[in-house]
DNA sequence: TTGTTATATTCAACAAGTTGATTATACAAT
DNA sequence: ATTGTATAATCAACTTGTTGAATATAACAA
């Protein structure tokens, strides 16, 4: 899971409460992945319980009582373990992009392994490209062999389509991401 | 959930066995979507007992028995009504893509629904970059006031970028569909 | 005869995410 | 007084998806 680690690394920038990081995360991390706040709070118990994270309760006069978390070593080794153990050819699941995630954190390690990430980024597109037009070639063959799938087959084709130009945005997306991190040394 | 209608929409094609639905369903959907067996079974056991599928016990000498599934009428009627009922503005939430089951199932309906489908999509491909390009924009006022984050920032933008990215891609691609789908006339 | 592959299904436990309501405090505006 | 808004957190129920094993039948090959 990458929830629990996004929430580590925001609070990596500063501690804070459930009610911030919730806003916080999808303010931040929102275009590629959002999150309710009962599951944030539920996550910030787990992590607490795990050692990743302490809690304080701060007495507050003008606002409601709050509860602040800190990230522990603990904590902060398993964010960093997180960070730079990443298999992009391990068909991600879930929901979000673990991807972008690590992403988003790349400040907290050596340029040099974001440059790694994306460029292995790149071979995993290359692979999808393959892989779909390929599915688009088998699909072609199908319709040879029976043509009243045309119709249904024009739709079909249309999902591959998507994929195969999906793959090759994220391929020049990686391109022009290496050339940012390149350029200024 | 569109996973349901996904399996209904295979079984409207022909009537199948789970065993069979999961190759399939892996084949021709997976390249947006994949559903392990154990799920699909699940899935298959619970659309019968909302009477959407029937499913017979079929006897077989040179391999082991099975159960084939076949649509009902309801499960018609609640796959039509979910592929006619798309809100693309609604934040798709869940892991697959929604947009793109229904895209694969056009040959179902009019050319003309999925013409307005892919409009639609477009309309929030374009919204989305100019979100984007919001919060980059954000993102390099915050780094005008706050210099310090000038590195963990550029990280950000990266992320931000490749929604950018994605999203003109996805607006590329809707173009690509809708001419497909009308040059045919 | 033993192992392998393909067919076919089931199940328990767990992890992750959503919905929606509820409780509480305090300030500001109407 | 009441309504609205922001802050702050909690909870139960449910849905969706994953892991991984277990069970069973039968063909086929070593």
């Amino acid at each position: 899971m990458s929830l629990k680690h996004g929430l580590i690394g925001l609070l990596n920038y500063e501690p804070m409460t459930g009610y911030e990081l919730t806003k916080f995360f999808n303010e931040s991390l929102g275009h590629f992945w959002q999150a309710k706040a009962s599951q944030i709070y539920r996550e910030l118990d787990a992590m607490e319980q795990s050692g990743w994270l302490t809690s304080e309760r701060v007495i507050q006069e003008d606002k409601p009582n709050k509860r602040v978390y800190s990230v522990t070593e603990q904590g902060k080794a398993e964010f960093t373990d997180w960070l730079s153990n990443f298999d992009p050819f391990k068909p991600h699941t879930g929901k979000g992009n673990a991807l972008l995630m690590r992403i988003f954190f790349g400040g907290e390690l050596d340029a040099d392994y974001t440059l790694k990430l994306l460029r292995t980024s790149k071979e995993y597109s290359l692979k999808g490209i393959k892989t779909l037009e390929g599915i688009i070639d088998e699909v072609n063959e199908e319709v040879v062999k029976q043509p009243e799938l045309a119709n249904s087959a024009k739709y079909w084709k249309l999902t591959a389509l998507f994929g195969e130009i999906m793959n090759k945005a994220a391929l020049e997306w990686a391109d022009k991401a290496i050339e940012i991190l390149e350029e200024e040394d």
